[in-house]
DNA sequence: AACAGATCCAACCGCGAAGTT
DNA sequence: CAACTTCGCGGTTGGATCTGT
């Protein structure tokens, strides 16, 4: 680049607006989208309409000003579930995840399970805590505190693993990998002192020819609605299940854990969200990368 | 009522892929 | 085909708001 251009860069870097956009500024976004679509977003600076990026414009609309997007809605139990089931399955592909949810964003799903992890990391932190407070389980005295010492796999860096990685990984974590039906907890009896009791997840069905599930996923997602399609899909003997232990003190933070069992979907309130175990599982690393 | 910590979420950044010149 | 530009994605940050003490 030559001397000019390189300044008039700089100028124009200079000149770049950030921060929180206004009501005028969405309107100039939007009524360019109207006229070229949601497309040439650099045009939309070069023209001299907005001291925006194009990306910063491509971003605005995309996770604000879109027509079809579910703003200020929270998260449903089934888009929670959907967002659970599909992060095991992808990885952290926010934008494909996304895809399966209507009117909502990358950024949405992004945010939502940053949001879950950092909930699970402090109530799995607090609830094995030597002398962690009765009180609130939401709150915690030790935010600065790595939350997962206890859990060797959460110190790995995140990796993509192969089912193979995955399932060997798995399968060294938890051994006693059982077909149980999904969100079963297992309580082995009695309980040996090296064992947890064990809440126990699915495998993602193995890519079979003549099994639709994930050659669409329009019809993925469809299923995933079908009132039956955890039951009907995780009870067959494709499937593995995955268990990853629990500590004692989850049946004591007021989980509707009776006796052995406990719903899947009283997994997925509020209050209680341990089925983002999920992803302590999925982020483990293969054994050669353990220490 | 005041404060602290937790939660939410909009927006930024860096990077790589795809497209264009 | 290399250089450059644009776009899209994932990770991160910081401010606003909520909630508990």
């Amino acid at each position: 680049m030559d001397g000019k251009r390189r300044m008039l860069h700089d100028d124009e870097l200079r000149d770049i607006k950030k921060g929180p956009w206004k009501v005028e500024e969405d309107q100039v976004l939007i009524n360019h989208v109207k006229k070229y679509g949601p497309r040439d977003w650099s045009s939309i600076r070069s023209k001299g309409l907005l001291r925006r990026t194009g990306k910063s414009c491509r971003l605005r609309w995309v996770n604000k000003l879109r027509p079809d997007l579910k703003t200020g809605v929270k998260f449903s139990a089934e888009e929670e579930r959907t967002v659970i089931d599909l992060q095991a399955q992808f990885g952290n592909k926010w934008a494909k995840i996304a895809t399966y949810l209507p009117g909502r964003t990358d950024n949405d799903v992004k945010n939502f399970w940053s949001s879950r992890q950092k909930r699970l990391a402090r109530i799995l932190h607090t609830s094995t805590a030597p002398s962690s407070s009765t009180k609130s389980h939401k709150t915690t005295k030790h935010p600065q505190t790595p939350p997962f010492d206890f859990i060797p796999s959460l110190k790995a860096p995140k990796l993509s693993l192969s089912r193979e990685e995955e399932f060997a990984a798995k399968s060294q974590l938890c051994p006693t990998i059982e077909t149980v039906p999904f969100g079963e907890v297992v309580y082995p009896n009695p309980v040996p002192v090296d064992q947890q009791p064990y809440v126990s997840f699915p495998q993602f069905p193995i890519l079979q020819p003549d099994y639709p599930l994930l050659l669409e996923g329009q019809d993925f997602i469809g299923r995933l609605g079908a009132p039956s399609f955890l039951d009907y899909e995780f009870g067959h003997s494709a499937l593995g299940t995955a268990q990853v232990p629990i500590t004692p003190s989850f049946q004591a933070s007021g989980t509707s854990v009776s006796h052995d069992t406990v719903d899947i979907d009283s997994l997925i309130d509020d209050d209680f969200p341990p089925i983002d175990l999920f992803d302590q599982i999925e982020q483990l690393p293969s054994p050669s990368h353990w220490s």
